[in-house]
DNA sequence: GCTTGACCTTCCAGTGGGGGGAGCCCCTAT
DNA sequence: ATAGGGGCTCCCCCCACTGGAAGGTCAAGC
């Protein structure tokens, strides 16, 4: 199978897909033609990638789960135990884009947004954002 | 005012104040030793920066705030627009994870997380995400 | 006067996870 | 024969910094 139909089956670009050669999730052979020569087993692992990858889980973190999925000794804590950090993670972004979203929501809201110059959004950002927090506070 | 002192003033990290100044955000003059020398306008500045970095805003974004608040002619329309837009970034980015949230953490409730090798999440990741879906469609 | 340690300088490399594009080869269909 | 659609490698680019090396400067303490 040569790499655009993996692209195809797996749904990664074969940018993407060569990178993963290159840090050595496949490895591919090659025909005579330099082409690399995918086999079931490598659109299986590249798919498995696509999708914890999706999940936001990092590249390292794919190297743990790929090697938990090959060990037939794991046990579903230690999956869980990484999942669970990545949970974790995800939470703590949406909470600091849940913080920016609040402050900037409120800015947006007490601005007038007309011909005028008088911005309040401007006026948060030049001085000390404390004036804000207080407001929010109150709100 | 050298470095150290508007990195304690403005919570920046010296690095990053090297690297605006590098972009052009402000150009200190130098003393006889090579020292940056920076002004109370600097400071107020590099604050702005921070500021509107930490609601999210990029580089580029900054330079248009930063040149709307230092138009006077500006309308707080503009401001306005730039503020929604980056509101619009922010929820998308919520909803994205909020979906990776809603799957990863479907998945670790339904993980054992016990002695066992039997993993939902494992067998989630090695297989199309259908099945996965289906499931969270009838929860 | 000398050392120590806190500052300051420049420059280079690296981060994560690929993306864009040049310049070339290969295969198939017409 | 040629056109087009793969494929290949190689290198730079993204964002917004961050780390580190190698070295200059300054004030305090002995």
């Amino acid at each position: 199978m040569n790499i655009g139909d993996v692209s195809n089956r797996t749904g990664l670009p074969t940018k993407t897909i060569r990178y993963y050669e290159d840090i050595g999730f496949v490895r591919p052979r090659r025909n005579e033609n330099g082409y690399r020569m995918f086999r079931e087993s490598d659109v299986h692992k590249l798919g498995f990638l696509g999708r914890a990858r999706a999940l936001g889980f990092t590249i390292e973190d794919c190297r743990n789960l790929l090697s938990l999925y090959e060990d037939k000794k794991r046990t579903s804590a230690e999956v869980k135990h990484l999942a669970k950090q990545q949970l974790a993670q995800i939470d703590e972004k949406i909470a600091k884009l849940e913080q920016m979203r609040s402050t900037l929501s409120y800015l947006v809201d007490a601005c007038a947004g007309d011909h005028r110059p008088d911005c309040p959004i401007l006026e948060d950002l030049a001085t000390s954002a404390e004036g804000t927090k207080q407001l929010l506070k109150s709100a």
